[in-house]
DNA sequence: GAGTGTGAACGTCTTCACAGCG
DNA sequence: CGCTGTGAAGACGTTCACACTC
C-alpha cells in the first residue's frame, strides 16, 4: 500500500478525516490531492516531528519488578529509545544481568549519566527514594524524568516531570464500571460522614441531594 | 484543618480556582460560602462519585514483571481494587505466591472470573496472548479491561478498554527534550526518503520544506 | 467580610464545507 | 473526478466577575 487517504487513516484511527487533515497540515503540505499521502514519506515526516529518529539514552533507576519490567520492554527500541545503564541501590543487584544489561550501583549514577549524556531518566524505586533519586539526576545533568514512584516530585524549572500512577487507569474503568451498573442500585452502606450543618427546613440526611449530573 | 477554600486546593493543584469550584458544583453544592468546604465531607463525595467506595475486585492475567510489579502495587488497595486472583498460562507458576497470592493457572480463568464476581480484568500478557485472554476474559463477564500488551485489542460494544503504553510517556518527554535542545542543531543525518515527484519548479530537496509550527 | 455557585465572555479545539490542485 | 488543505462555523472547556449566602 503505498499510498493512503485522510479518509482511510481516521476509519482506523476512530477519528474524523477533518481532523486529521488539519493535523497534518501542521506538518506541512505532505499529501497529493486526488492522491493521498505517500505512506513512507509520511511516516518518516512524523518520526522525525516525534523525534523518533533520534537515539534517546535513557536511564532506569530501581531495578524492582517494574524496572525489571520496563528495561525488558520490546517498545522502547522500535521508538528510538536505548537503555543506557540499570541503576539500583541493593548491592546485591549490582552486576546481575537484567534484559542483558547488567544493573550498576547507585553510586555511579553521576558518572553513567555524563558518560552516555543521558538527558531522560526513569524513576521506579519506592517512593520514599524517589525524590533523592530525581535530585541527583537532575544535579547530573537530566532534564526529563518519568516517574512511576506514587509521589509528587518536586524540579527546578526547566526539568520536565511525567509521572505514571497504573492504579489511575483502573481508576478510569471502575468509575466507567459504576455508571454501567447504572443508578439501580443505590443503597451505600459506606459510613457516610454528617454534612456540614446546613439550617435547611428539609434536611433530608446524607444521601438527600445526590449528584444530579457529572459530564461524560 | 477542616476547612478548605477553593483558593487553597487550586493553588495545591496548580490550576485556577473557579475551574475547581465549578467541577466541584458538578457534583452538587457541598460547600458552604464564607467558610469553604468540609474536607473530611468533601473526600466523601468525591470518593463515593469516583466509585472510591466500591470494592472492585480485579483479576491480573501474565504474571511476568510488569504483572508482579502490578500486583505487588500499593496503590490499589486504597483505591478500592482488591486483587481478586493472579492468573498466568505457565504451570511452573501455579501455586507460586506473588504478593503473598497464589498464581492460579489459565484454565481455572472462567471459574474465577465467576466465583467472584469480577468486572475489570488487567492483561499483563505478552502481544501474541492478549487478544485471546481478553476474549476469554469477555466471555466470562468481564466488561472493562486493562491492557498493557503492545497491541489494539478488540472487543464487543459495551466492553471497555484502556490501553497503557509505557513507552508513550517517554515518546513525550523526547518529543519536548527535542524541542529543548531547540532548532540551533539542524543537520539530520538519518535517511531521508524521497518525497514523491512534486513538479514544483524550485525542488529544495529533501529538507527544505521543513515544518513551520507545531502548536505547544 | 469571605468565599461559594454560576451566567456570560472568552479562547481553543473540532468539524464542516468547499476552493483548488493533481 | 478525487482528495487535500484550510477559512469559517460550531462545540466545548476554561476563566471572569459578581450576586448571593453564611
Amino acid at each position: 500500500m503505498p499510498t493512503v487517504s485522510s479518509e482511510e487513516l481516521a476509519a482506523a484511527a476512530g477519528v474524523n478525516s477533518a481532523k486529521l487533515r488539519k493535523d497534518f497540515s501542521y506538518l506541512g503540505s505532505y499529501g497529493t490531492r486526488g492522491v493521498g499521502y505517500d505512506v513512507e514519506y509520511l511516516v518518516y515526516q512524523i518520526s522525525r516531528e516525534l523525534g523518533l529518529t533520534q537515539d534517546w539514552p535513557v536511564v532506569i533507576v530501581g531495578i524492582g519488578n517494574l524496572g525489571a519490567a520496563l528495561a525488558n520492554y520490546g517498545g522502547f527500541a522500535s521508538r528510538g529509545f536505548r537503555v543506557a545503564a540499570l541503576i539500583d541501590a541493593d548491592p546485591a543487584m549490582a552486576g546481575r544481568p537484567v534484559a542483558g544489561i547488567p544493573v550498576q550501583h547507585t553510586d555511579e549514577l553521576e558518572s553513567i549519566i555524563r558518560d552516555n549524556g543521558v538527558s531522560i531518566g526513569v524513576i521506579a524505586t519506592p517512593a520514599g527514594a524517589a525524590q533523592q533519586v530525581c535530585d541527583r539526576l537532575v544535579a547530573a545533568g537530566v532534564t526529563s524524568i518519568l516517574n512511576f514512584a506514587p509521589t509528587v516530585l518536586s524540579v527546578p524549572d526547566g526539568v520536565d516531570v511525567r509521572k505514571v500512577d497504573l492504579s489511575i487507569e483502573l481508576q478510569i474503568l471502575a468509575f466507567h464500571e459504576q455508571r454501567k451498573a447504572g443508578e439501580e442500585a443505590a443503597a451505600d452502606t459506606a459510613a457516610v460522614p454528617a454534612a456540614p450543618r446546613k439550617q435547611s427546613a428539609t434536611d433530608q440526611g446524607p444521601d438527600g441531594d445526590v449528584p444530579a449530573v457529572m459530564p461524560a
